[in-house]
DNA sequence: AGAAATCCCGACTGACATAGTCAGGATTAT
DNA sequence: ATAATCCTGACTATGTCAGTCGGGATTTCT
């Protein structure tokens, strides 16, 4: 790996990898459980790391796991009902670039509460990141995936 | 400090302290150089740490020193034309959810490019990020802040 | 019944980033 | 000269991230 000057406003690799399993799924959607091992092999991802991120996406509830030989996960619900949104938050937590305009932010817990200059700053900002993740479905990943995938090779960007 | 559920997106607590620093630049354009210690002394914050950040905003042409007595630091333009945004990409680096979607990314770095499929979403969530960040201003924050400060106290969110 | 495939769970670990501290040097006003 | 200020680089503690590991539970197939 490059060391690769630093940046801000990351998601982490759980958040990728989820999204990554889930766009698999969504491949998969309406043919029967899609085991981890298979995830793990078309994604090129660890399969232990995989099985935890699966472990709290089903917990979340946008999955459902079958057990046994032919066993593996679906999506619970149809792609387009299914939210980037949805995936992050369960394996990353809410989205929310400072603690103030969290969800569950217990008014007074910032000592600078009134005298603040920039919390308005911080809910636009928030607002912003959930209305492009929000709007955003594992049909639509996998519609533009197709769109790609039916363009030439070589395209300029 | 409470545990505080994890959540995601954030921005480092150098990138807010160091809004807050300039806040304060703001406060006192065109009044002479500001010193560490006062900044420290009104928003609470360790003197050292902030010397770190004001050398960074200084090399990244933000605000100028005066060495010294009455020395301190002062903005090197109108507060009008210093976005947050410019403040953030000097003391955290560009900002992107995602490598392959960063300004130095090397096209070729990513082995999936090309059967990615969330590369479209990343770049929006991107472009929207810095439209909210490059769209507020010093002078805007500092104005929202005379606004509240006018405001009667104990007015319900 | 037994083997194999699969999910399931909690504990562990190494590397790295974050949020600072600290010691001391350089420059300038009084 | 002294004091206030900027300036720099090295140091450190804590936490998070990314991932491993060992073993258990459930189901299907033969």
């Amino acid at each position: 790996m490059v060391p690769a000057a630093s940046f801000s406003m990351r998601v982490s690799s759980k958040a990728h990898y989820g999204l990554r399993m889930m766009t698999e799924f969504t491949r998969g959607y309406g043919k029967g459980p899609m085991s981890i091992a298979e995830v793990a092999r078309v994604e090129h991802l660890p399969v232990a790391y995989l099985e935890q991120l699966a472990a709290q996406l089903r917990r979340g509830g946008l999955i459902e796991s079958t057990r046994g030989v032919h066993g593996g996960y679906a999506l619970t619900r149809p792609p387009e009902q299914i939210s980037v949104l949805d995936v992050v938050r369960i394996v990353e937590g809410e989205v929310s670039p400072v603690e103030c305009v969290a969800h569950d932010y217990v008014s007074g817990s910032c000592i600078r509460e009134g005298e603040c200059a920039s919390r308005g700053l911080w809910l636009r900002l928030k607002e912003s990141i959930d209305t492009v993740l929000s709007q955003t479905t594992l049909g639509d990943l996998l519609a533009d995936h197709a769109l790609i995938d039916s363009m030439a090779p070589g395209t300029p960007a």
